[in-house]
DNA sequence: CTTCCAGTTTGACTTACATCAATCGTAAAT
DNA sequence: ATTTACGATTGATGTAAGTCAAACTGGAAG
């Protein structure tokens, strides 16, 4: 099992670009993004520990794949993936389990996108980055935002002064306790 | 191979209902379909020939999937899928793939829903199904539109006011030949 | 400690799409 | 052949979010 540190802002794959192994996100996170021709950028999700990336081998990712920070990720070629799953028959299993996951998170999204408003979509964001990586204490979580808001704003089909907005005003009306750049304080 | 007929408006699976059965669309085709709480519904998606729902077998189903047409579909139990797939190696490969090309539509969905405008959603949207099932002759692309406008709308997270108003000006212009309830004409 | 500056927030104004409300078209029922 | 009814279209108006522009902020660098 190899490990490799990606440093904050490299890529681990690029959209074009062939791939041929599996990721396996360790310590870190990750913004996943498709551009149109014109340069418009849609973020098309986040991963954090223990999100994989590069499930099939391809000549052509789908996404590109950027560190948020310094992260350190697991990686098996897929030549050798063959090999495993030869030996652990259950692998090729979660594998259909995993792909199955990450399809119903994209469903979820695309619900965000085609039904909510914008304060619904912050809301949601916060409350499933917050079910991901939040750390509770007390009756409150603390959500962290290791992304910058352009890419929030950006995953969620928002202008980043729409995201601004709607950030101040849910803290003015008590539905955020605590508003920060890396992060946010909720009630649980 | 158990052969299943599902009439026009009947479902195959349903939102939260258990569901342990691997579809394959023989012919017809299905619409996919998420909705929130209050109502609002949002489809994510279309299926027709050749396409697979149900990878997994699953106690509460991440949508619904409705007949747009009366329709024939192909099933295997789970229980035993797996059986199938010992005597042959090929079968998990070929659902982890079929698995990545369901997620990266789902990611051009997205991309879609959260960068394009009406025009272009609407356009995208008719290249989409014409690529599928479009029906080529003479430099002209016959695209069948089984499915109601508010489909399409639900589909596109637009009204189907804006998606007739859109579709209405696509024909003014030039950009679609020919208009009709079910099916849309354009130069290839 | 002070300056710098990218990231973020706030303000003023615009617009694409939504909403509300008729009206139209066409395929099925009488 | 006429009526019905539902899906689709068109019209008038409203509004959430976008756009353009200026001001603020807090960590990094000197």
């Amino acid at each position: 099992m190899a490990r490799r540190l990606v440093v904050k802002n490299k890529t681990l794959m690029v959209e074009g670009e062939p791939n041929h192994s599996l990721y396996v996100i360790v310590d870190g996170s990750f913004r996943l993004s498709k551009v149109l021709e014109d340069g418009r950028r849609q973020v098309t999700g986040f991963l954090f520990r223990g999100d994989f990336v590069g499930v099939r081998s391809t000549d052509a990712s789908a996404y590109t794949a950027e560190a948020l920070e310094d992260s350190s990720v697991c990686f098996f070629p897929h030549r050798y993936l063959d090999e495993i799953a030869i030996d652990a028959p259950g692998v090729k299993d979660r594998l259909i389990a995993r792909g199955q996951t990450e399809y119903h998170k994209a469903q979820d999204h695309i619900v965000l996108l085609g039904k909510k408003t914008a304060e619904e979509r912050v809301i949601s964001f916060i409350e499933l980055i917050g079910k991901t990586i939040g750390v509770d204490d007390d009756g409150r979580r603390t959500v962290p935002l290791p992304m910058p808001r352009q890419d929030i704003a950006d995953y969620l089909g928002l202008r980043l002064e729409t995201l601004s907005r709607t950030l101040a005003a849910l803290k003015q009306d008590g539905r955020i306790l605590e508003l920060a750049r890396h992060h946010v304080v909720i009630e649980i």
